[in-house]
DNA sequence: TCGGAGTTTTGAACATGTTCAAGTAGTCGG
DNA sequence: CCGACTACTTGAACATGTTCAAAACTCCGA
């Protein structure tokens, strides 16, 4: 609860400790029984509020979601630091950042598919591409920035300057196969980062070989063309 | 509505004109308002049947999308057939393959993000990983597999065995880009296509590269230690 | 203290996906 | 032709996200 309130600076209306009273209400109930199996007036109900209430602060039961998302987005933040001040190597940094997200969400697995659902709608201000979520994702690209700027990585300028984002995409894609990943102890997620983590390493030095670095070249162009 | 009565054998129970019905309207409203402004009622009132009766052949909306997807699906596969017969370098087999797909697409555009949005859940039966779709994919990876088999690549087997997975991959990538593609005529696509897939060709030409093989079956490696 | 402006709260009403018990119609063995 | 079995059809009822007009409350200046 203190983690919840401590995320908005200290109450500044009337309404605020309801606002959060609410949220945190919403994300024990989607928690404890998943997020289509809460309903609105469920979540009025045991905050003692009206659904009308509810709405007044979240105008629509996504919105509550992407309270949630932020929520988590700062407990990664905060996680990963002790990781990225204290390992220098790439390998383990970028481990790190991937593998904490798996714990930091890991009380959601299970509803995080809804989650995602609705975030991939690209109408949805939810969607991890939308200008609403910006904020959210800038910080998130902020940390795989972090991962390579204090890593021992050496690598051609432009290619560095694309990289976090890059990496911000493999998280993506990471989470999307988490989502799906029914495996006991999500097993073959954590597979698949410890095993990718060295791949994406070892792809990054070749580029130093005179073949490859022109595709590289090629890739940051790419990615260059095709953003908005 | 003759691609869509060609679909099924014919009719083998009394009811089959119905589903027919019911379903070229449902995918008319949804070209015509969109998915989310179309409702059940809608579909039933203009197909002239009750909305029990719309229930009794697709137990949800979602399952009218489904039915979508097989159609468009099959439309893809007819469509790329001359390309698959007569071109033979694999950069134009694999772009024209891509390109086609936008084309067959086209019209569905702006409702598809509603259907990948249902599609991303992975407890939906729509989800591209699901049991359910096991068919649709199967059918959607042949293809990619015909683009490499009849191609003038030369390549290592295990590679080889695992590419049309991989470039299937790349083309849910792609189709979750034109998703949110908003560009005129989706510019911004088509040069994603245009620019990727010289690029995924030279990277594969570049797995003869001492150096790259190696990473190369780290990746074959990667992907079959995943595969559930 | 009073009145009003802004803020918060309420719950009934609405829209729409979905279910279901009941009805209808075609079909087949006798 | 009859009865019954299956296939099909119906529409009212339900569940739940969302809206909104009205009420209640808070605060502040006169």
């Amino acid at each position: 609860m203190a983690t919840l309130t401590d995320v908005t600076e200290s109450a500044t209306s009337r309404g605020e400790q309801t606002r959060e009273l609410i949220l945190s209400t919403a994300l024990r109930l989607f928690r404890e029984q998943g997020y289509g199996r809460t309903t609105m007036r469920a979540i009025a109900t045991e905050a003692g509020v009206s659904v009308g209430n509810a709405y007044y602060y979240y105008s629509s039961k996504e919105h509550l979601m992407q309270a949630y998302y932020d929520h988590l987005q700062e407990q990664h933040r905060d996680a990963v630091a002790p990781i990225l001040s204290t390992e220098k190597a790439f390998v383990p940094r970028l481990t790190g950042v991937l593998r904490t997200w798996l714990e930091v969400s890991a009380p959601y697995h299970e509803f995080a598919g809804t989650f995602f659902k609705t975030a991939a709608e690209p109408t949805s201000p939810l969607s991890p591409f939308s200008d609403e979520s910006r904020p959210a994702r800038d910080a998130s690209v902020k940390i795989f920035r972090q991962v390579v700027d204090g890593s021992d990585l050496k690598l051609p300028a432009d290619l560095e300057a694309e990289l976090p984002e890059l990496l911000w995409l493999m998280h993506m894609g990471i989470v999307l196969f988490w989502v799906h990943d029914k495996s006991a102890d999500v097993r073959r997620t954590k597979a698949l980062i410890d095993r990718s983590v060295p791949l994406v390493d070892r792809l990054l030095r070749l580029t130093r070989v005179p073949g490859v670095r022109g595709v590289a070249n090629d890739v940051v162009g790419l990615i260059r063309s095709i953003k908005p």
